[in-house]
DNA sequence: TCAGTTAGGAACCAATCAGTCCAAAACGGA
DNA sequence: TCCGTTTTGGACTGATTGGTTCCTAACTGA
């Protein structure tokens, strides 16, 4: 028909997803994305409408990727113990930090940024946030110790456990001290025991 | 000497802080400032030198009034048990939410947003949130349940509790709703119980 | 009253922001 | 090969950003 892209837009968005983890959805200038997706003005608007729509496109991508590879280990049943299988994610997100990764949650960054004032960011966020409960919801439901709670009290009890996710990656976010960081990971550990 | 300043410095820090807790320090453009404190350019800049450094004077100030106000809450005698203290503080927290106000926890926000790249204000809110932990820790002291723990599991415990609550904070902003909010509040204190 | 000093206010600044436009280029189908 | 269609890249736009400048107003101490 007529001339074909140049560029994958899945992988522009992949490149998009990490300028905006890095710098966030106000922080990102159009400039910087430009470079990080390796395309020019032109490109970026025919492709992705403009800002917001792109970072929406990224939420997306980044359920369907980062927050289900969380849920996937919070499902993994090659760890019988659900608890565990939390602890891996907490593990995880604590080693992110060691190994010099920084950025924290791109949900958790968004959901104290452009959610107070963008309603349908808010619901993107709401919505990752929610899959992730829901994954820490069943594996709540792989743990002996927790099995035998109502389905209300599971349900609080994953909100919470979410609530603490949040604290830990926006926290690892500002650069606390990891030995504060590893403290937080090592009393969820505890906690659920 | 010379001319007086015509407007209480203090007061004017007062306004800039909430112009700056409820649309974050990037989101707070000069304009919204002069407008919320009520001054021009020119005093402001004579008076707090540039953005940045009014918004570490903000922080200042938020923390020898909000975080000292919840470490007072923290160590209120008139609540014997210390757990209950630190229930009072989520519940305040919840309540805050409840009556309209969405704006989170200032150091919370800023933790997900300039801490990242700027050094200095990344120490500030740091400062703060340890401030805030050292009132839990004092609080689990004075809980029967915790107060038998080791230092290092009392403080590990206190950075968890911190975790939590800016996780509460962070997704209060972010507008989750309600029912979830609510669900942290009260598994933390099923925790704590 | 007047000299000295500081505050106040508005015009101004360069840089940057997100977003638009359009001519040229590159392709597919015929 | 040539036509129709779409992408591409860069020049451009107007608004907004944080910050400066400078003149005048307002005050104090002598």
């Amino acid at each position: 028909m007529a001339r074909p892209r140049s560029f994958d837009t899945d992988d522009a968005l992949e490149k998009a997803m990490h300028v905006f983890w890095e710098r966030g959805y106000e922080g990102a200038s159009l400039p910087d994305l430009l470079d990080g997706m390796g395309l020019t003005r032109g490109s970026l608007y025919k492709a992705f409408t403009d800002k917001k729509t792109l970072f929406l496109k990224v939420l997306e991508r980044y359920e369907t990727q980062a927050v289900q590879a969380g849920v996937a280990m919070l499902s993994d049943s090659t760890a019988p113990n659900g608890a565990e299988r939390i602890m891996a994610m907490f593990k995880g997100s604590y080693q992110n930090v060691v190994e010099g990764d920084a950025r924290g949650c791109l949900l958790c960054t968004a959901a104290a940024g452009p959610c107070n004032y963008d309603e349908e960011i808010a619901k993107s966020v709401s919505r990752g946030l929610g899959t992730l409960r829901d994954g820490i919801y069943v594996a709540l439901g792989a743990s002996p110790r927790h099995a035998t709670l109502s389905e209300a009290e599971r349900g609080a009890l994953a909100d919470m456990v979410l609530a603490q996710y949040v604290g830990l990656r926006t926290m690892a976010r500002a650069r606390i001290d990891h030995d504060t960081l590893h403290n937080i990971v090592r009393s969820v550990g505890v906690m659920l025991a």
